[in-house]
DNA sequence: ATGAAAGCGCTAACAC
DNA sequence: GTGTTAGCGCTTTCAT
């Protein structure tokens, strides 16, 4: 048996209109949901739509309008945990708020090049207002649409001034954790260092955290990193050696992966090294045990949701620079250093 | 300063064509790539177009040529990073097999209706064909539409012989599982099993497991639950008591929060009790040692868009559903019973 | 190789 | 309250 016979032409406007004997904009008007009509009427064009299968072509609706009322969503990757939780939480947002979202992902692969094909793609439809929740898109990429739509970065520490954007308060995250290591007495620290181009908001974090560890007087043995498992026996080497006595990561990923070249050599934290990461979002965090710091997501998703309406409304009329703070999750990957022990 | 001084109309191939002195057709036509244009002509059009920041209103493209070659895909909660892992794969698939996707999320509330609006917002969009990753839509629900594009289920067990569907081999997993535990020894084990009406794969799941778990000799206490969470406490009581040996859940969710429980006991598997899960997808999973199974996202991902392009292509005309295996990943929160230990 | 003209399905004045 | 008339920005014959 054949699948789908395909062709069977959407029904359009009009043949709602015949089919119910009135014109056709009193079509539009009952599925626009206007003053403008008869108690009957709308009865009756409900009614044929509904038989017919008819779905108001949002395409044409759009043009003819001008301007959807939809708001595109930039993303990176779902797959990791945070940006999950936080597109979900902006989809919820921004449903409760009455808009609707639609999502692109980015091409991981040519830095600049694909990347802009969703840019693209989600202005080219129409959609009224853009979040950015990656970084896979530069500021400069996003310049020529400003004066167009409204566009919120989400989730991104924003270094440029000229795009709206609310993002976690990553030098808040990288103190925390930075003091309460140096709190805990530990004096010599490998971090993880992400580059900048890699992942801003991890160098943000990283640097944030080499800084308090400075502050509070521990020396650090700086490691950059790329991708996820980068230096990471190199950083467990240090620890084996007593060089370090803590290992600190600009994410939850890396630290786990720190976790596991530690067991995958016999050693444990916070026994032999104290572990840090920073996300907080994954499931199952808490019976890890790791030490880290949650970024609030919830609160983020709000406010960019909150701001965008804003901006929409033409409520807001300056550049929003918002961010949000999160919670320090002491763990049991991390404890007071005993310098005896080394 | 203002941040946006919207307005400034985006500019439209009118406008590109004017200012390029050439007629709109021909600047359809070159970014259309097509073939009658002259290299002069492509070359004036393009740089005139990105001057004046010309991006093609695909709406407007969309309703002048009836269809867009985007592809919609339905997802409910990307939260979950079985969901979020399969949201990014199914991108990256369709991004290689150069099919454009834009995704909605269902709104979790009203089941039935928030719902639909979703499913309608892609189809009136136009969408070439929609990829349904999500229960939260019926079969029924799909129905009306399955003669206008080809709609594939991905990721859940598909009831009906009506839609096309990629999903994961539930049963095997359920099978596997419930062997390795009665294999393992155990002959008295609690199952949380899930509504089916709350969440279908993980209601296949637990009978299957229950279905192995009596087929291995087992006697088996089901739990009946809904949300995560439910019965934990039970589980974790008739664990304690001695009732049952194995405590086996239908996802890692429940099986965390069951580690969670027993820890809050200070009781641990799989001393006291062994435990299970299912889905294998969160990162750390290897750190907490969770014996599980672990479903071929990537696998179910390139099968969904394969058979999307041989729906689109029409070289596939009859109905797919298909079923991807997964591997058991047995962990360290179960292991061999001890009936002396009782 | 290029242009002119006719819509795609819908909304938005503007009459009635 | 309802219908009429223009388009929205683009693709597509069909000429040239």
């Amino acid at each position: 048996m054949a699948a789908d016979s395909r062709e069977p032409r959407q029904p359009t406007m009009d043949d709602v209109a015949l089919a119910a004997g009135v014109s056709r904009t009193s079509v539009s008007r009952v599925f626009l949901g206007q003053s403008k009509v008869s108690r009957e009427t709308i009865r009756r064009v409900r009614e044929v739509a509904d038989e017919l299968g008819y779905v108001p072509n949002r395409i044409a609706s759009g043009l003819a309008s001008g301007g959807s009322s939809t708001v595109g969503l930039l993303l990176r990757d779902a797959a990791n945990p945070a940006y999950g939780l936080l597109f979900t939480r902006l989809q919820r947002e921004a449903h409760e708020a009455g808009l609707d979202i639609i999502s692109m992902t980015i091409a991981e692969d040519h830095r600049g090049h694909k990347q802009v094909a969703a840019l693209d793609h989600l202005i080219g439809m129409q959609v009224s207002a853009l979040i950015v929740a990656t970084g896979g898109v530069t500021s400069d990429q996003l310049d020529p649409f400003r004066s167009r739509l409204p566009i919120i970065r989400a989730g991104r520490p924003e270094p440029t001034t000229r795009v709206h954007a609310v993002s976690y308060d990553e030098v808040d995250a990288g103190h925390r954790l930075g003091s309460l290591v140096t709190g805990q007495g530990h004096r010599r620290v490998a971090v993880l260092h992400t580059e900048a181009d890699e992942s801003y908001p991890e160098w943000v974090r990283a640097t944030a955290i080499t800084e308090a560890l400075g502050a509070g007087g521990a020396e650090v043995v700086t490691l950059p990193v790329r991708r996820v498992g980068d230096q990471v026996e190199a950083a467990v080497d240090l620890a084996a050696r007593g060089t370090v006595s803590a290992i600190m990561c600009p994410s939850d990923a890396r630290a786990l992966d720190v976790l596991r070249a530690l067991q995958g050599r016999g050693l444990s934290a916070p026994d032999d090294v104290s572990v840090t990461g920073c996300d907080g979002i994954m499931p199952g965090l808490d019976l890890i045990g790791l030490t880290t710091f949650r970024v609030a997501v919830e609160h983020l998703a709000h406010r960019a949701i909150t701001n965008l309406v804003g901006l929409l409304s033409g409520d807001i009329d300056s550049v929003v620079h918002e961010e949000v703070a999160g919670t320090l999750v002491p763990g049991r990957t991390s404890g007071p250093h005993h310098p005896l022990e080394n």
